[in-house]
RNA sequence: GGGCGCGUAGCUCAGUGGGAGAGCACUCGCCUUACAAGCGAGGGGUCGCAGGUUCGAAACCUGCCGCGCCCACCA
């Protein structure tokens, strides 16, 4: 390419002085969707990269939480697919039983009506219409956010193929004894009126009341439920508790009610709390059941679904908040409120859905029988096959899986995969698998409940690829790769598709690596809330400043596991990072940088290119080991560094001169900025993949070689690779020297408040000594400096380092005291640190016992100092009086 | 009650055995034709406290103080 022709300058005529993210953002991602850019192929040769997003609920929209997700999982599979792997990233949505149920039951108690009144199957068909028209708004939100998904395999888990995956595992779970039903004490919430996991109930510290109830003159209970006296079928003590031990065996009436019942010993009660004597209530308390168990008691159910009260009697009918106030009332009147006391404060279970108090309920329910897949999941990372990012995070997994109680998982609601097992007229209980015909004729139904919604979760890492047949995307693409999700659903769901995943895909695990992130708080590290007000819309944020802006502010704040504060004014600072990209590629298309042809040999570039090809190596080789480390905070300050300060700050403006003057020098400058501005924008195109790559292809031309695949987009524009013969330290190291000459001599102009414009007369010395002499037009240039003419008379002298100083003829009288002053500061400082550096050499157990290069890097250390030490002195004196 | 983690500049955070760092904020000077969403220069920290290990500690150990999170069936 010759220089009068340079295409790019009209590219360059057409790019306006600020980067408007919202008139190229919408046209990128429509164009990179219809050239089917994030499509994946089972046929491909390509080594696979496979992801599956982290399903959100169809009755979501897209907040901070899911943006700093999608962020760091665009990031690792754009740089993959970059890298020339088959990169997947598989999108779809939850079903979210009970959240959806709500949704719509609420929109029907508008109309007036309840899902009662539809009936359970006009119900399920309302829940898919709302499905269809209202449900699954974060999907278009994705799609602001920049996110490279493959849209032609979204999944729903209550697809046809999905509800197949779920119905299979359950049949083979039942089969093998790992699913079970059972009479048990579970979370009930009286409002959803469904049963409840463990991990779905919420524990507050509350305030009740704690009430000593005299049940005899020699039996006194405490309790903050009073009204589960109604259900007590026995008073226990401990075995060896010596003032009871007599009582054991024996009866007492229990108030109210005129039922006698019996005190058992039972290792389980505390002698040393309250009285040491606890009321048995079986059917409404876990511990009591147990209790119970042990002692074959009566479980007397006293409430009903609802919560209200169903034991004959003056308190029948009563909601269990009204009737518990009632019974202390009706126990007081009798004199048998011995003790008070409140506050008491104590846990209290609330439903994670519906913050309604938790009613323990002995229920009839569905168990999965974790023990023994618990115990493969907590394996399969003991012995390394799955990878926690970051390892201590593993910790918190293992105390999870280890100590994992069986899993509650039917739920007595309409909406979610409905349990396959059928129930014949002389008991018979059939479960069915997915390809076989349920038993039919008289007398036969099939179970009512359906299953928690996160037993179709854990199926997703395979049910989406098409399990449980073996489809070519199952075998291209599982096990996943990595899974990306906040810690906060450790055990929701990152435990349970281990689980699941571990025993459904015979012991392949369902991922290789998990990375964790933590929630996104607000610029204090607060929690982001509705009621505190300090909530922030992504989509707000990337309307005002861009996607990219949003990306690259979420992932320079995601340090693994942590996390990860934002705010406004970081926002703004990333779009103005976005601008700056674009200004700094602006400024190299003006001036006919471009990527056409081989780099320019090592004879012709010139020290400055070589220092920041350099450069350059050393920040792709530190990129890419961040990455492999999910660091992506450390991905984006590299890049953001390098691009900032090095390329803008120096090389551009070193490269200014160099242009302006034409000729071969400016033709191989022209070719190295528009590689080190290739080579940046394909590095950070995963964490803001629009600007870069409007810039890329304005930079490249629409019919650039992207390298794999690459036909004028970045998407597939071949990932760097660190070359090691263009590392270079000699070019640093002189270009170390010119930035600290230049530096000093700013700082002299500065402090002596000299006008930036102020040309100023000056002598260099001891360029060639440090190697640096032929950047002294360079030099001057960068501070506009003036050759010292025949009447040059040094103000002042200025100690750079090494061998150089500059003396200056400021054409006027300088601020003495304030050179004086710097001088001094700059003294006192060198000094401290040569008294260091000479007080650890003098250390006998210093010189004897560090290593060595930590020795040398002492003296070298104090040789600096006393060279610092010697020319500051010379300053000093040179100053006048 | 059990477990995990954190305390470094005004704010948010990197740094985990050998010269205290970044972004934002702050001060001063600049509209220097890529960019004022910018440029240049600068100030600012007994690394929570107290012991210990070490030639050497922000980092490792112990204790204390403060903060946070997770788990939990003391009625």
């Amino acid at each position: 390419m010759t220089e009068t022709q340079h295409p790019q300058r009209d590219a360059a005529a057409t790019l306006p002085a600020q980067y408007q993210p919202g008139e190229v953002e919408g046209r990128r991602y429509e164009k990179w969707v219809a050239e089917g850019r994030f499509r994946a192929s089972a046929d491909s040769d390509k080594p696979p990269f496979t992801i599956v997003i982290p399903p959100p609920n169809v009755t979501g929209s897209l907040h901070m939480g899911h943006a700093l997700d999608h962020t760091e999982q665009d990031m690792l599979i754009r740089r993959k697919r970059m890298q020339g792997f088959e990169a997947l990233w598989l999108p779809g949505m939850d079903h979210a039983g009970i959240a959806t149920q709500n949704v719509v039951e609420r929109q029907l108690a508008a109309e007036g009506l309840s899902r009662h009144d539809l009936g359970r199957e006009k119900f399920v068909e309302r829940v898919w219409q709302w499905k269809a028209e209202s449900g699954g708004a974060i999907l278009g939100q994705m799609r602001r956010l920049g996110d490279s998904v493959d849209w032609d395999r979204e999944r729903f888990t209550m697809d046809d193929g999905l509800s197949r995956a779920v119905q299979t595992v359950f049949k083979r779970l039942y089969d093998d004894g790992l699913i079970y039903r059972a009479e048990r004490i579970i979370n009930w919430c009286p409002r959803c009126l469904t049963a409840l996991s463990d991990i779905e109930v919420e524990h507050t510290d509350d305030e009740g009341e704690l009430v000593s109830i005299r049940y005899s003159d020699d039996v006194v209970v405490a309790t903050t439920r009073a009204e589960t006296m109604l259900g007590d079928t026995a008073v226990a003590v401990h075995p060896d508790d010596e003032r009871y031990r007599h009582l054991i065996g024996t009866e007492v009436e229990l108030p109210l009610t005129g039922r006698r019942i019996p005190i058992v010993g039972d290792e389980h009660v505390d002698p040393s709390f309250g009285t040491g004597m606890v009321k048995v209530t079986p059917a409404h308390d876990p511990n009591d059941f147990e209790i119970g168990q042990r002692h074959d008691l009566p479980s007397l159910t006293i409430m009903n679904e609802r919560g209200v009260i169903t034991a004959p009697g003056p308190f029948e009918g009563l909601d269990r908040f009204e009737a518990r106030p009632a019974i202390v009332a009706a126990l007081r009147e009798q004199g048998r409120i011995v003790a008070e006391k409140r506050p008491y404060v104590h846990a209290v279970g609330h439903c994670s859905r519906c913050r309604t108090t938790v009613e323990p309920r002995l229920s009839l329910q569905w168990f999965v029988n974790t023990a023994p897949l618990a115990r493969a999941a907590g394996d399969a990372v003991r012995d390394g096959r799955v990878r926690i990012e970051p390892a201590d995070l593993a910790k918190r997994y293992f105390a999870w899986v280890d100590n994992m109680h069986d899993w509650c998982i039917s739920r007595q609601l309409w909406w979610g995969h409905r349990i396959p097992v059928w129930y014949g007229p002389e008991g018979e209980v059939v479960c069915v698998g997915p390809d076989e015909e349920p038993p039919s004729g008289p007398g036969w139904r099939r179970d009512e409940d359906v299953l928690d919604t996160w037993f179709s979760s854990a199926l997703w890492p395979f049910s989406t690829l098409g399990w449980p047949d073996q489809t070519p995307d199952l075998a291209k693409f599982y096990p996943t790769s990595v899974l990306v999700t906040g810690y906060d659903i450790l055990f929701f769901w990152v435990a349970r598709m281990m689980m699941f995943g571990l025993y459904a895909m015979d012991g392949r695990q369902p991922f290789d690596v998990i990375v964790l992130h933590g929630m996104v708080r607000d610029q204090f590290g607060k929690k982001m809330s509705k009621s505190f007000g300090n909530v922030v819309d992504p989509l707000d944020w990337i309307d005002r400043y861009g996607a990219d802006a949003t990306r690259f502010t979420l992932a320079r704040g995601a340090n693994p596991g942590a996390d990860v504060p934002v705010s406004e004014d970081w926002c703004q600072g990333s779009r103005n990072f976005c601008n700056k990209l674009w200004n700094a590629t602006r400024f190299a298309l003006m001036n006919g940088a471009h990527v056409a042809g081989e780099l320019p040999g090592p004879e012709r570039l010139s020290t400055v290119d070589r220092w920041i090809l350099s450069r350059l190596q050393h920040v792709i080789a530190e990129v890419d080991e961040q990455f492999e480390a999910y660091e992506f905070a450390k991905v984006c300050d590299t890049l953001y560094h390098f691009a900032w300060d090095d390329v803008c700050d120096w090389y551009v403006e070193l490269a200014k001169p160099v242009l302006g003057a034409g000729g071969e020098a400016a033709a191989t400058t022209r070719r190295v900025l528009g590689h080190v501005l290739d080579q940046l924008l394909r590095l950070l195109h995963p964490v803001v993949p629009f600007v870069t790559d409007e810039l890329w292809t304005a930079l490249a031309g629409d019919g650039a070689d992207g390298g794999v695949g690459g036909n004028g987009t970045l998407l597939t524009a071949a990932w760097p690779v660190a070359e090691p013969a263009l590392l270079n330290d000699a070019a640093e190291a002189e270009i170390a020297v010119l930035q600290r000459v230049v530096t000093e001599i700013r700082r002299f102009r500065s402090d002596q408040g000299l006008r930036p414009g102020q040309r100023v007369a000056a002598r260099l010395d001891g360029l060639a000594g440090a190697g640096v002499a032929a950047h002294e037009p360079l030099i001057r240039s960068l501070v506009r400096l003036d050759e010292a003419g025949p009447d040059f008379q040094a103000s002042a002298t200025l100690a750079v380092s090494g061998e150089v100083s500059v003396a200056l003829d400021t054409r006027g009288s300088i601020d003495v005291a304030a050179e004086r002053a710097r001088l001094e500061k700059d003294r006192a400082a060198a000094e401290k640190e040569a008294a260091q550096a000479r007080a650890k050499l003098d250390n006998p157990a210093f010189v004897g016992k560090a290593p060595e290069p930590v020795v040398q890097k002492i003296r070298e250390r104090l040789a600096v100092a006393e060279a610092d030490l010697a020319r500051i002195g010379t300053a000093l004196e040179a100053l006048p009086s």
